[in-house]
DNA sequence: CGCGACTTTGAAGTAAATCAATGGGCGTGG
DNA sequence: CCACGCCCATTGATTTACTTCAAAGTCGCG
């Protein structure tokens, strides 16, 4: 994790443009990137471990990291992969607390990093950065509960569809496409499934006719069989209507 | 779900004593309290429902809230369990979005509840209350981030050695004791398990001397022994007897 | 005392993990 | 341009831990 010297207006130009504080004002995002370092991570490098004391906000400007528990017997639980413009460790930074999770890059990355005690200070004073960072908290709740959602069920057909599901543009019955934001071995670990499983089910599911997969892409072509997987207790058709 | 009339003043009183606004200052106090409203909710009633708009946060004054995710099956995850002093509700309406999740009362209980609007401004004018809120999500977040530790191990002893771990007050090898906030039932909710397999897991731990059971008591013996089980992947070889 | 809710116990079936090996895609280097 | 190695994904065979179904046992409370 290497120190990458930058101006303070320069980080300030490219915080300003990163949509996480695009309404900030001047003087906000100046007050933010005085004492902001930048730093680059190569693929495979740990950005900070479960445990680590939580120092500052981290905010990725390239790249892609992943952010995920360890577990027994080497397997991991994704939590979450961030990407340009988006932020992690906000939570435990606020609270004084330990981090949660592991960071890691999934790729040569670029992440600015901002200071507790500045972002706190700024905060008291920016009603509007105090918004933002409410904003941004509310949107990582929501995404723990949807995960919550797709990684729950007990089976591993419902686990699978109800992510596919949740990726729905909108509420309809269209079809629509999902690019993978990860390998499958990543998404098998959000759901809570081995990549074994995972490959098996969007087995399945294809030849159900309700996708159609090629690599990353996944084509959904009939949504309604997908909640039919998903609200059914599998096998049994039309076992338990009410 | 019955309306229940109180004074402003009277609300602005339960909510300066409920250790979530205790830092409040009496005027911001007041202005949340102009249009609060108390509601009492019996056993079992049904608070939101997942999907519902989210238009005010609530509050609890006493009672206990369960807040689920209903699954195929008639299953559900339980979320959370919230009790005396502490809020829900907040993640949805800060954004705008429907509930992620269903929330009914365990007991007959009494909340208060704050509009949205009267929230948001007041937030904006006052960065202690905007603090106030910074913080309760963040415990959200984190509290999610320890539900998901404790209900993804893929072994069921796993969880419930981990969910045990959990509540340990210090990082320590004493022995503490835990009073279960819920019924074994939701408990087993929570870690994903059927309450079957927590109650073998519960003997299974009982009798290898980690933990003693009393009904809601549980009394942890041997914290060492729980992170063997926790770490190690399921029984080491011997150490389970049929 | 007797009812209902909660919990425990038992027996059986199954879905998913595990282990193991093959296949495909892609970049590097010969 | 092909050959090689690496990583990711797939496929198959086996095992077992957990759910499910069913029933008995406990606890608290009117």
């Amino acid at each position: 994790m290497n120190a990458f010297p930058l101006s303070s207006t320069q980080i300030s130009d490219i915080l300003g443009r990163l949509g996480y504080f695009r309404d900030l004002q001047q003087p906000s995002l100046r007050k933010l990137s005085a004492d902001a370092r930048q730093v680059t991570v190569r693929r495979d490098e740990t950005v900070f471990a479960k445990g680590d004391p939580a120092n500052s906000l981290y905010v990725v400007v390239n790249g892609q990291i992943k952010i995920f528990l360890p577990q027994a017997n080497r397997a991991e639980k994704v939590v979450a992969m961030v990407g340009h413009g988006e932020s992690f460790g906000i939570a435990a930074l606020w609270l004084g607390l330990p981090h949660p999770a592991n960071a890691i890059a999934k790729s040569d990355s670029h992440l600015l990093l901002i200071e507790r005690d500045t972002l706190m200070n700024q905060a008291r004073h920016d009603p509007l950065l105090a918004e933002c960072l409410m904003a941004d908290l509310s949107h990582r709740v929501m995404d723990l509960m949807h995960d919550m959602e797709s990684c729950t069920p007990r089976s591993s057909i419902q686990r699978v569809s109800c992510f596919l599901l949740q990726h729905q543009p909108e509420a309809g019955i269209g079809g629509y496409d999902i690019l993978l934001s990860t390998s499958k071995r990543d998404i098998a670990a959000k759901l809570n499934l081995t990549q074994e499983t995972l490959s098996r089910m969007f087995q399945l599911l294809s030849k159900e006719g309700a996708i159609e997969v090629q690599g990353r892409l996944i084509r959904i072509v009939d949504s309604r069989k997908l909640l039919d997987f998903n609200q059914a207790n599998c096998p049994p058709p039309g076992a338990l209507p009410e």
